[in-house]
DNA sequence: ATTAGTTATGTAACTTGTTACGTAAAAGAA
DNA sequence: TTCTTTTACGTAACAAGTTACATAACTAAT
C-alpha cells in the first residue's frame, strides 16, 4: 500500500491524510475503552465544547467544532440516550435548543482529563521523534488552502498548460466555415445576426483580407477554438473585429493571445490606432479589451445595431 | 473551528487529518468534472492499479491500494455499470475474478494523465509554499506509528502516570482483610486454597511479621491494589511470598515496585538470599521474578502443592 | 480420499459523517 | 401589520468506506 502512494505520488495526498486520520481515530476509540470513560470517541468534540461552556445551542457547537448541525444533533441525541444531557428549552428565542451536560456527564471529566493528558503526551512523543512536524505542516497547509483552494490551483495549472498548447495561426481558405461558425456562436447567443455580419462572415477573404486587413485563428490540438480579425479603415486606423472564442475554451486567455497578436500585426501594418465596437452586456469581452489597453470613447455612431460602446487603442 | 483545535490541542490530530483529507478529496471530485474524465474520484486508485497491471484480482487491487476487498468489489461493480470493465473468468484458480480495463476505459488515460500532472503541480506548489512539508511529515508519522501504535504509546504514558501515584506502604492491622482478599483472588482463579494458605492469610501479623518477616501494601488513590510479603527462613535467607496484584491494576508494574521494595527490605534485615515458590503456568509472574533478578533452581521440594518451580536471588 | 482449514469474493448491515429538504420561530421590509 | 427572508434544527437520504458473515474453490493433513 505504501508503494502505491509512492508511485501515484502526491496526488493521493487527500486519501493518505484521511487514512492516517482514520487510523488515529480508530485507536482513539480503543483508548476510551481503556480509561473506562463511557463516551464514544466521536462524542468528544461535542462533550468538550459543552464542558467548556454552559447553555450551548446545537448550531453553536457545530460551528465551534467544525461539524454540520445535523451531525451535532445526532450526537447530542445519542448522548441523551446515554443519559448525559440536560435539555433546557428556557431560552427566550424559541428556535434555540440549549443543552448542557448533566451531573453524570460532568463526573466523567476527571477520568477524561487524565486520558487527554496521556494522549497528548503520546502525541508529543511521536511529534518529537519525527523530523517533519505534522501538526505544524497541517497548519501551514490549511492556511495555504484557505488562501486559495486546491481546485483553483489546479485550474491555474491547467490554464498554463493549455495556454502553452494554443497556437495563433494565419487565416487560410479552409478556415472559412469555422470562422463563420465561431462568430455566429456568440452573436446568436446574445443578439441577432445583422446583414452586415453576413457579408464579412461569408466572404472573409474578400471583405477583410483583400482590403488590407488580417485574420488570426487560435488552434488547440488541431481544433480551431477562436478567431479575431483586423479590418483596415485607413492607412493608420484599423478595427479589431470578429473576436470569438468557442464556449468550451473560454477562461484560457485565448482571447488575450488573439488580441495581442492582432495588435502586433496592426503595428507592423503601420497603424497608430485600433478601435472596436462592442456591447456593454458582454462584460468579459469588455474586460478583455481593457486588459489589452483599449479605452472607452464616445460620440461615434456604429453601423452595428448591437454596438453600444466604442473603444480605442492609440500607439 | 480552528480555535477548537488550538484549545483541544493535538489530541484532535486524528480528526483534523481526516478533515483536511476529506476537503482535498472533495475538491478532487470537482477536478474530475473539470477535465471531463467520466470517472468518480474514488475510482481512481482502482483505475490506476488496473491501468498499471493487467489481469488483477479484486484482492490484489485491495492490498495494493490499501482498501478492503468489499470496497474494491463495489467500485469494480460501479465501474462495470459505467461500461469500463472486462471480466475475465479464465483464471485456472476458480476463486479469482481477474478484471481489466476495456478500451473505453483505456481511452480516458491521456486526459487523466493531464489532470494528474496539473494536480501534482498544484500540490507541489502548495508544498513548496509551506515551511513544514506535510508529505514528509506523514511519512515520518506513518513510520513511527508502524513502529509502535498510538494506542500502545498512550498505554505507556498511562502506566508512567499511574506508577507515580502508586505508594508502597507497610502492612498494618487494618489491611488484614484486604491482604487476604488480594491473595485469594488469584489463588482461587488458578488453583485451590491449601491449608497452609489459610494460616498465613488469616493471621499475617502472627505468622509473617512476628517471626521476623515483613509485608508491604501497594496503594493507589487510597485503594490497596497489591501486596507482597517477606517470610524469614533463617538469619540470611528469606522467602518472597504472597505477591498479589488485583486484576484491574495489572500491567502497571505494581508487582515490580512491590518486589523491589521487598528486596531492599530483605537486604536491610541482613539477608543474602531470597527464594520463592511459584507455578510455571503463571507466566507473567515468572517474568516478573526474572526481571527482579530471580533465577530458577532445582531440587528442593515445596510445602505447597501448586508450586512446581523454585527461584532464588543471591546477593 | 476425506476432512479441515484457508483464500477469494460477494452481500448485508453498520459507521460517521455529509447534503437536501421541511418546519417553526424570529427578523426585516413593505 | 403583514409578507418575505433568514435562522435553528430535525429528518431523510446519500457517501465511502468499514466489519461481519456466507459461500465456493483450493490446499493441506490425516
Amino acid at each position: 500500500m505504501n508503494e502505491f502512494f509512492n508511485t501515484v505520488g502526491k496526488v493521493a495526498l487527500g486519501t493518505r491524510l484521511r487514512k492516517l486520520g482514520d487510523q488515529l481515530m480508530e485507536e482513539a476509540s480503543q483508548i476510551y475503552d481503556l480509561y473506562d470513560v463511557p463516551l464514544q470517541a466521536k462524542w468528544f468534540p461535542v462533550y468538550y465544547t459543552m464542558a467548556q461552556q454552559k447553555d450551548c445551542s446545537i448550531t453553536q457547537i457545530a460551528t465551534i467544532i467544525g461539524h454540520t448541525h445535523p451531525s451535532v444533533s445526532k450526537i447530542i441525541k445519542e448522548m441523551d440516550a446515554a443519559g448525559l444531557i440536560n435539555y433546557n428549552k428556557k431560552s427566550k428565542d424559541g428556535r434555540f435548543t440549549t443543552v448542557n451536560l448533566n451531573d453524570k456527564a460532568m463526573a466523567l471529566l476527571p477520568n477524561l482529563i487524565e486520558q487527554l493528558e496521556d494522549a497528548r503526551d503520546a502525541i508529543e512523543e511521536v511529534l518529537d521523534k519525527t523530523t517533519h512536524n505534522i501538526w505544524l505542516a497541517m497548519e501551514d497547509m490549511e492556511f495555504e488552502l484557505d488562501n486559495k483552494s486546491f481546485y483553483k490551483r489546479v485550474l491555474e495549472k491547467r490554464k498554463i498548460r493549455l495556454a502553452q498548447e494554443i497556437k495563433i495561426i494565419d487565416f487560410s481558405t479552409e478556415h472559412s466555415e469555422r470562422f463563420k461558425e465561431l462568430n455566429l456562436e456568440w452573436i446568436e447567443k446574445y443578439f441577432t445576426v445583422e446583414p452586415l455580419d453576413e457579408a464579412s462572415l461569408n466572404k472573409p477573404k474578400k471583405k477583410i483580407i483583400k482590403p488590407g486587413g488580417h485574420i488570426y485563428m487560435a488552434e488547440y490540438k488541431g481544433v480551431v477554438i477562436g478567431t479575431c480579425a483586423l479590418i483596415k479603415f485607413n492607412d493608420t486606423t484599423y478595427e479589431l473585429s470578429k473576436m470569438a472564442v468557442t464556449e468550451a475554451a473560454q477562461g484560457l486567455n485565448v482571447g488575450y493571445a488573439l488580441g495581442k497578436a492582432i495588435i502586433k500585426k496592426a503595428k507592423n501594418l503601420g497603424a497608430n490606432k485600433i478601435y472596436l465596437e462592442s456591447n456593454t452586456q458582454l462584460k468579459p469581452a469588455i474586460n478583455l479589451y481593457q486588459k489589452l489597453g483599449f479605452t472607452k470613447v464616445v460620440g461615434i455612431p456604429s453601423p452595428y445595431e448591437r454596438s453600444n460602446i466604442r473603444m480605442e487603442l492609440n500607439f
